[in-house]
RNA sequence: GCCCCGGUGGUCUAGCGGUCUAUGAUCCCGGCCUGUCGAGCCGGGUGCUCGGGUUCGAAUCCCGACCGGGGCGCCA
């Protein structure tokens, strides 16, 4: 049995035969003799025509069709300039495969919007858009460049668990769910697998998968399912070491979208710039010294605030840096397996990742000394008890290692100059919304 | 969690004490039209989030609940 065809797969050597192609029905036009139903198929709209003198049954049923109805036209593929694809289809039978309910709970060939709410309550439907699709299309485009990048320097993709008995890191709130009885929490990031990981040998690994914070926060660059392209590597002699891989997939996925996905961009009307290589780093202090330079009040020690990012966005931007890296950040910061500065322990071997004055990533070079990640807990107040599963790996020899967690729905977001991550994301979770 | 703004036909909006049996668009239904491509023209259809209160009178003012948008905190 043959699947229905593509229009955008037909040749001219086609032009003249018959065919069946089948669509959504986005339009019905009823001039009175003729009618046109513009159907919609992945790739765009093509114009089926239906002539009352030739069939005037067909055109009654044509005429009639809902909007949005899944139908599959019999026809002949007939070159005419006057169409927008420079052809039609001039039908000899329709058949409504699936009709559409009236009205349709959301505009797709409308005038009119629709708000993000009722857009998200009909997700489904609102797809159906090509613009919202090509966002999809795209991120699919970023995480195969990802992919493709680092499997190419010796990569190893992993899944670790997201179901997890105790939590990690700390300070983040987890979502709490039961274990045939026990307390367990959905995985906020996979920190302490990758990291045990680097005790095994293998030593580059990445994971594209996701993560959960309960948090209850409200904005535009926030959900509470994300999903996070983290990496770890090990035998680096310093943080720096490998900074390449992160910038190198970044700036492959910039490339990769850009050269095949150009109907999407055009659609989206965005033209995402390529950056240069290596990345921009800023130290933290610098950073701090650039904020006091446009008259905001910081300590040393105190972290850049949402304001001082978008300052900070600002002023790269100005000087042509859309990403940037602001590395050294205060210890007292960052979470307990950070490797310290060893001439200045207040500082960390660490880093933030910045797209247009947003957070991509963070990461740095990890902690791999056993007596002093130990400490570190204690003095961070946590219980290593809880953590000997993962001080384990760190017991019995652990290579230097660092690495990033990198949120793929942000990039997506900022990338393509979306307002709200949740455009990045198919069916997006957020303090109040948990269906569809 | 805090701050600001908002909830009007299926959808998006105007109205912000009486002139609202509520505006416009889109949509849906019916009619006309043989080349539309944001099709056009004519007619019809569907609505003030909920609960209190103020008032002679509330879509409009006040209080509360619920829901939404944005900002902050937090971070990917």
């Amino acid at each position: 049995m043959a699947s229905f065809r593509s229009f955008s797969t037909l040749t001219p050597a086609e032009h003249g035969k018959e065919a069946v192609l089948a669509g959504w029905v986005e339009d019905v036009r009823n001039l009175g003799g003729i009618a046109f139903l513009i159907v919609r198929q992945r790739d765009g709209t093509f114009q089926a025509t239906i002539k009352k003198k030739s069939d005037p049954d067909l055109f009654a049923r044509a005429s009639k069709v809902v909007r949005e109805s899944v139908v599959a036209v019999r026809g002949r593929i007939e070159p005419n300039p006057q169409v927008r694809n420079g052809w039609e289809l001039v039908a000899s039978s329709l058949d409504v495969l699936s009709p559409a309910a009236a009205p349709l709970p959301l505009p797709i060939a409308d005038k009119v919007g629709a708000d993000m709410d009722t857009r998200f309550d009909n997700r489904a439907l609102d797809l159906r858009k090509p613009e919202r699709r090509a966002i999809f299309r795209i991120r699919s485009a970023v995480a195969a460049a990802f992919r493709s990048s680092l499997d190419g320097q010796g990569f190893v993709e992993v899944q670790t668990p997201k179901l997890a008995g105790a939590g990690a890191e700390g300070g983040a709130t987890l979502f709490e769910t039961t274990y045939f009885g026990r307390r367990a929490f959905l995985s906020q990031s996979p920190q302490l697998y990758k990291q045990m990981l680097m005790s095994t040998g293998l030593d580059r690994v990445y994971e594209i998968a996701p993560a959960f914070r309960a948090e209850p926060s409200d904005t535009v660059r926030h959900v509470t399912e994300f999903t996070s392209f983290d990496g770890e590597v090990s035998w680096i002699e310093r943080q720096e070491d490998f900074f390449p891989f992160l910038e190198g997939a970044v700036d492959s996925a910039i490339e990769h979208v850009r050269s095949e996905c150009k109907a999407e961009l055009a659609l989206l009307r965005v033209e995402p710039k390529p950056p240069s290589l290596p990345l921009k780093r800023i130290p933290y202090t610098e950073a701090l010294e650039i904020l006091r330079g446009r008259g905001k009040r910081l300590r040393d020690g105190d972290d850049i605030d949402t304001e001082g990012e978008k300052a900070l966005g600002q002023e790269l931007g100005r000087e042509g840096h859309e990403l940037y890296f602001i590395t050294e950040y205060p210890t007292a910061i960052k979470p307990f397996y950070v490797m310290t500065k060893e001439d200045e322990p207040e500082y960390s071997l660490s880093f933030d990742l910045e797209y247009k004055g947003d957070e991509m990533a963070s990461g740095g070079q990890r902690e791999h000394r056993y007596d002093v990640l130990l400490a570190r807990m204690k003095d961070k107040g946590l219980n290593p008890e809880n953590f000997e599963f993962y001080l384990k790996a760190f017991r019995y020899g652990m290579p230097p290692h660092g690495g990033w967690g990198f949120g793929l729905d942000r990039f997506v977001q900022k990338l393509l100059d979306l307002p709200n991550i949740r455009e990045a994301i198919l069916f997006p979770r957020d303090r109040v919304r948990l269906v569809p």
